[in-house]
DNA sequence: CTGTTAGCGCTTTCAT
DNA sequence: ATGAAAGCGCTAACAG
C-alpha cells in the first residue's frame, strides 16, 4: 500500500524504478524467496540449475538486494570505517581507494571518517560515538591513531572489529598491516655515508610517535655502526606537518651550519626544510641534502624532488580490508609489508627516476 | 531468541553491550515505543513532560537507534554519498570534512566513493552503480565530474537528491554550490598587469572542461581590455595534473622565451611549471611569474610559494549538505561563494603572508 | 534440494 | 496525547 501510494504519486510513463524485491525476482522465476536468498548469499542448497536461472534473471531485471533490509536481517551493515587524524590527505585518499576497491568487491562500502579533536580523550570519544552511530561492520585505523595504544585497546573493547595500518609493534592482540621500515632507513642513510656526509640532523614527529622512534633509532643504529664517523648533531620533534618542518628546518640550519644531511620521519617535514633552506638561499642538495618519508606526491612535487621512501599503501589497504573481513584469521594477525627507498635531486641525484604521471587515481 | 543465543554465545562476565533497542527505553520509560520513536524523529504528539523524561532517559542508556532499522522501516538510509575523481587529494578531503561535519550533526555518514574509469562511460556506470549498490539518500558531485552536463543529467534521472559542487553554470535543474571565479581572475591578471607584464601565458586542464574555459576566458578578458597592451603569447590545455604542468611548462618556456606570467588554471600545474622552470635555472619569480588556482596546501609548501585563488571550500561542502537535505529548497537551487587572491612569492610579492599553521584538519 | 515461518528494530497507519 | 498493529525486504531456523 506504502509503495503504491508512491507509485501512483508519480505522473505515469516513465521507466518509474520502482524498487525490485528479492519476492519479485522469486515469483518470476518459479521459487521461493528463500532460493534467491541463498544465491544471493552464495549459499548452498540450491542447483545449480536452479542457480543459474536465478542469477541470469537477476542480472536481467537489473536486481541489487536492498543493503537496508540485509543489514537489518543479518545485524550486519556491509559498511567499513576509514578513521584517521592524518593530515596529509594524498596518504589518506590512496588508502581510501585502496580500501574502496576491495570492499566494493565484496559488497562493502567504505565510511572515511576524519576524527575530531586534539586531545586524545577527545578523538576517543568522536571514534566511539562514530562507530555506534556508523554502525560500521569493522574499522580501519590509520596512524597516527592506530599508535596510541590506549586509543586502540579501547576500541577494541567495543567489540568492532578492527585492523590498524601502520601502529606501532607491541602486540595488542589486534590485526595490522604495517611495513618493514627498518631495512630502507639503512639503506637511505647508508646512501648518504657513501656520498661522504658526517654531520646528520633527524626532524621527526612527536617525539612520543612510535613511527618517530622507530624511524630515529634506526638512523641512530646505522650511525653509530660507523664508529664516531658520521654523527647526529641534532634532533628536533615537530608534529608531522609541513609548518613544523619549515620551523625546525630553519633551526637546524641555524644553529647547526655543519649538517650537510637532514633525514625527515615524512614528506611533508622534509618539504618543509627543503623550503626553509630555499627561501634562506641554502642550496639542496649541494649544501644540504634532505630526506622524507612516504613517498607522498609533494616529495616528487617539489624542487628539487625529495628522496623518500616508498609505502606500498594501496596494497596494504587492499589487503587491510581482506583481513578485517576474514573472519579465519587470529585477533593478532599482523602483515608486514616491505618498501623501498626513492633517491631523487634532493640527496644529489641527478637522472630523473620517476614518471611522474603516477597518481593516486590511475587516470 | 537469536538474541539470547548470541548473549549465551559469550563467555559471561564482561559488561556486554548488548544492543539496546526502543522497546528498552520504552518500557523504561513507562510509555509505548511509538512516542520513544516521536521523540527520536522531533515530531509532535508527546507532552513536553514525556518528551524530557524520555530524552533523559535515553542520554543516560546511551541509547543510540538502530540507523539500519530506521533504514528499512524508512526507506531512507542515512548516507550521503560524495562522488569524485578528482586527483586533488588535498581538495576532496577538504570537501569530504565539511560534508561530514555537518552530516554528522543531521544523523547522517558520507561515503567517498572515487569514481573508477577514464572514459566517461566507465565513470557513468561505475557512479550508478555505487548509487544503486549503497543506496545513498543523495549525492555530492564534484569538479570535473560535476562539469559534465550529461553525466549530472543521467544521474539526476536516477531519481537520487543531487549537487554539484562547482560544475558548469549552465541550467540543468540541478542543484548547485559554486563560486564566482571571475572577480578574483580579473584582480589576479591585474595585479600582473600592475607589475608591468605584458606577455602571458595560460595553462588550462582540459580544453573542453568548463572550469578552464571560464578561466581562459576571464583571463582573456581582462587582457583584450588593455587594447593590445598585453597578450596571450600562448594557450596550452593540459589535464589539471602536475604530471602536465610539467611537461606544458616546459614546452611554454621553451617555445616563448618572451613569456613573463603564466596563468595556471590550478595549483597541480602551477607547481609542474614551477618545478620545470627551476629544474632549467629559469627564476620564478625573477624571469616567469607563476600563478594556479585553489590555494591547495601545495601551493603553499612550493619554494617559491605559489599566488593562487582561494574558495572556501569547507563551507561549499557544509552548504552543499544543507541544500541537499532541504526537500524546501528548488531543484535549481543555486548557491555561490566568493573567493579570493592570495598573492605570494611567485608573483614577486616579498613578505611572508601565510599562517603555514592552517591546514586541513584544523589540528 | 526446497519451502515455510518468524522475526531483525524501527516507523507507519489508524484507533483510542 | 498515546498506543496497537502491520509491515519495510531480507535472512535464520526449522521443517519437508
Amino acid at each position: 500500500m506504502r509503495q503504491g501510494g508512491q507509485a501512483f504519486n508519480r505522473q505515469g510513463g516513465e521507466p518509474s524504478p520502482e524498487r525490485l524485491t528479492i519476492n519479485d525476482v522469486a515469483r518470476l522465476a518459479g521459487v521461493s524467496k528463500k532460493s534467491v536468498s541463498r544465491v544471493i548469499n552464495d549459499e548452498p542448497g540450491v542447483s545449480d540449475d536452479t542457480r543459474s536461472k536465478i542469477r541470469a534473471l537477476m542480472q536481467e531485471l537489473g536486481f541489487i538486494p536492498s543493503r537496508k533490509a540485509r543489514a537489518l536481517a543479518t545485524s550486519k551493515s556491509f559498511l567499513l570505517g576509514l578513521v584517521h587524524n592524518n593530515p596529509n590527505a594524498a596518504y589518506v585518499m590512496e588508502l581510501a581507494l585502496g580500501a574502496q576497491i576491495v570492499a566494493g568487491e565484496k559488497g562493502f562500502e567504505v565510511i572515511v571518517h576524519a576524527a575530531r579533536g586534539v586531545a586524545l580523550d577527545d578523538l576517543r570519544n568522536d571514534i566511539k560515538q562514530f562507530a555506534a552511530r556508523a554502525g560500521c561492520d569493522g574499522l580501519l585505523l590509520l596512524p597516527p591513531l592506530s599508535e596510541s595504544v590506549s586509543l586502540v585497546v579501547d576500541l577494541a573493547a567495543l567489540q568492532v572489529p578492527l585492523v590498524r595500518i601502520a601502529g606501532d609493534e607491541s602486540d595488542l592482540r589486534v590485526r595490522q598491516i604495517r611495513c618493514r621500515e627498518q631495512p630502507a632507513i639503512f639503506d637511505l642513510v647508508n646512501r648518504l655515508l657513501q656520498k661522504g656526509h658526517t654531520n646528520f640532523a633527524f626532524l621527526g614527529g612527536a617525539s612520543k610517535s612510535n613511527s618517530t622512534r622507530r624511524r630515529l633509532s634506526a638512523v641512530s643504529d646505522v650511525l653509530f655502526a660507523t664508529n664516531g664517523r658520521a654523527r647526529l648533531l641534532q634532533i628536533e620533534f615537530g608534529d608531522y606537518t609541513f609548518a613544523s618542518g619549515l620551523r625546525l628546518g630553519a633551526e637546524i640550519l641555524h644553529a647547526n651550519p655543519d649538517v650537510t644531511a637532514i633525514v625527515c620521519a615524512n614528506d611533508e617535514m622534509a618539504a618543509g626544510v627543503v623550503h626553509a633552506a630555499l627561501s634562506k638561499g641554502v642550496d639542496i642538495p649541494g649544501k644540504v641534502m634532505v630526506t622524507g618519508f612516504d613517498d607522498a606526491p609533494l616529495a616528487m612535487q617539489m624542487w628539487p624532488p625529495i628522496t623518500s621512501v616508498r609505502q606500498p599503501i594501496r596494497a596494504m589497504a587492499a589487503r587491510a580490508v581482506e583481513v578485517l573481513l576474514d573472519p579465519k584469521l587470529p585477533v593478532d594477525h599482523v602483515e608486514v609489508f616491505a618498501c623501498t627507498v626513492i633517491e631523487r635531486q634532493s640527496t644529489g641525484l641527478t637522472e630523473t627516476a620517476d614518471d611522474p604521471s603516477d597518481n593516486a587515481h590511475g587516470y
